[in-house]
DNA sequence: CTGTCGAATTGATAAAAATCAAGAAGTCAG
DNA sequence: CTGACTTCTTGATTTTTATCAATTCGACAG
């Protein structure tokens, strides 16, 4: 069974037929390194879902690149926005290391919600969920020090010190690289 | 015609007749200035509509408080994973003038779902709306400087700067008063 | 009008984080 | 293995922002 179907089935406790039915809709595709899922300025006509590797969202900003988020598998993601309402794409997705997708277009979305009435259900919940999420990490920012948000990254995601180049998720953070390096080093102590 | 359902009518596009419906499920209600509509801990079972006045949202951190948002009239709020999830409610939402709501509670709220269908459609796009708010707080967050966040707030809605204790509104940009303070000032000059 | 209290401002200082500039370390093609 | 290239680290310095401590300002009760 595919990684999709299986995510599917426990993360929103259906019955396998369900599953499959709606893991139907999404067509495999992989990401070499370095390629792109979404370009900002361009439409986004699709969703993905993440069954391997690793995918940098973010943004130009002046002239530094702002790295928003890193996708991690067994997540869904696209640009709302730009999906849901047609502006242009407001994101770079770029695969940071090989990666296998599950991808679904515009107009097979709309016939997956109208064939498997559930799966605005499973939508809600998971909007809902981004939603809080993102609330807890704007909260996050307003309220911790670089190094309380570095310790807690290092908690909740000990694996992407690993996987992803520093400079990203110090971005990620909302600190320079160099700060992330001496915190890195201080924990060390 | 009450403000909501007219707002309702306006930002859904839909009928009188349909507004009408949804808006008779929601039941009106003031609150005093300094008064508590949701309180962090406490499960919160109800959706308010903000039709007059302002409301804090905010957390105790520590040894401080961070307002996380305002919220401004012709907006709905709730503690959304205590709403949905049943969790206990993560903010404190208080009122720092005199304010006009209308509230809808959980039993409700279900019930409205299943009597006008296309509700399922409007709560979808505000959870959209939401999210892609989010996404841009957090980049914002990540990617100005202090100065940059209040000139931003500053453009996009001036009128808070009457109306709410500039401590909150420094809190909510993520600085300290005197920071705030001090931008003001240099912006005179 | 006056005193009180919380909010805002101001100044002095400290801490946090960014910037700039080298180096060191790691990666990879050839 | 070697050189080129990128990433990471380190140190010195500057800038930004927070902290601490007084005032000053404003709203309001009496």
């Amino acid at each position: 069974m595919e990684q999709l179907e299986v995510f599917i089935q426990s993360s929103f406790q259906t019955e396998a037929t369900e599953a499959q039915t709606i893991s139907s809709f999404f067509q495999p595709r992989t990401l070499k390194k370095g390629e792109f899922l979404f370009r900002a300025g361009r439409p986004c006509n699709a969703m993905a879902f993440l069954a391997a590797g690793l995918i940098r969202i973010y943004l130009e900003a002046g002239d530094k690149e702002v790295t928003q988020w890193i996708l991690t598998k067994d997540y869904f993601t696209t640009d709302l926005s730009s999906f849901v309402m047609g502006k242009p794409g407001r994101w770079n997705m770029q695969a940071i290391e090989d990666a296998e997708i599950w991808v679904i277009q515009k107009e097979d979305y709309q016939k997956l919600a109208a064939a498997v009435p559930r799966w605005i259900e499973f939508e809600r919940m998971l909007l809902i969920h981004c939603f809080v999420y993102m609330e807890e990490r704007v909260f996050n920012l307003l309220s911790m020090s670089a190094e309380e948000r570095f310790q807690q990254l290092f908690i909740q995601q000990p694996d992407l010190f690993n996987k992803v180049p520093l400079q990203y998720l110090a971005s990620m953070m909302g600190m320079t690289p160099e700060t992330l390096s001496r915190l890195r080093k201080k924990m060390l102590t």
